[in-house]
DNA sequence: TTATTTGTCTACTTCATCTATAGAGTTTAC
DNA sequence: GTAAACTCTATAGATGAAGTAGACAAATAA
């Protein structure tokens, strides 16, 4: 399960993606779009700037935007960010490698291998899936109603 | 992430599926070969016996055994008894389907689509893994070890 | 300059869950 | 009856999740 701020932290940075072209978004337009607790996604936002993944301009006419290329940000890193590892057991982690503590020989744990598979499918699925996806796919709808009148 | 819980009873009913033949396995015998705390496994294998995954027989020359055929109890089936759902979120989880409070159209929920490849890719996985598969890997591999003498 | 709008920062709360541990109680075999 | 097992109840510390409150700082525009 991936907790609820790394869903909003998802539900946010594809608003900030799909406003892209339209500069600067108010907390406030996020939070009540995405009906996201204000406050909470005040944190989050700090959050990902501190990632330099958004970008803020405080007082009238300030908001946030994004920084990193849509196409270049994957859902994988998002949840890694704000969630740690993707990993079923921290043992199979790449980037938050840790051995279990009560592993009697990691070489030969069954447990290991299987997950190291779940690890990987998991990873395939959300280290390719970039936020550009997610507004091609909205486009790609919009065309198709479009065709469809 | 699953929990140590769920990697204990993981570990826990490999065993017993190893011992199968043997009979009954006393509680401390798993936690020594497995360093699991023993307080904590005992009541792991009583949530255990609740689903009525092992059996138990008191007094001396008691001990756990396995009721479940290790050929039919899938890893996936055992981190549900104790984590619950794999999905990465309830909106896509078939057993502990759940709406997300914040979402304001799961039809159209992108961010759903995406993780029910997840879920699905880590069922495909887990689900289809049991008890068995781990035993005949481990004689495979005494097999070999056998064959290169 | 001042009011308003916006993000920032610090601190706190509440609640749940994880990971155990302690110890008395009960059952069974010998 | 006694030793060896499992069982039941209670507790507890640590951690993190999810959110809230409120003062503060910066930018803009009147």
């Amino acid at each position: 399960m991936i907790s609820k701020k790394a869903k909003y932290a998802l539900k946010a940075l594809l608003y900030l993606a799909k406003q892209h072209d339209r500069g600067l978004v108010l907390i406030s337009e996020i939070a009540t779009a995405e009906r996201i607790p204000r406050k909470f996604l005040e944190a989050i936002l700090v959050d990902l700037k501190v990632q330099q993944i958004v970008q803020s301009t405080r007082g009238k006419n300030g908001g946030y935007t994004l920084v990193k290329d849509p196409a270049q940000l994957s859902v994988g890193n998002i949840i890694r960010m704000v969630d740690g590892p993707l990993a079923p057991v921290h043992c199979v982690s790449h980037l938050y490698y840790r051995k279990c503590e009560e592993c009697v020989d990691e070489a030969t744990c069954e447990i290991r291998l299987l997950m190291k598979r779940v690890r990987d499918a998991t990873c395939d699925i959300l280290d390719t899936t970039f936020l550009a996806d997610f507004t091609k796919v909205s486009a790609l709808v919009v065309e198709e109603e479009a065709n469809q009148i």
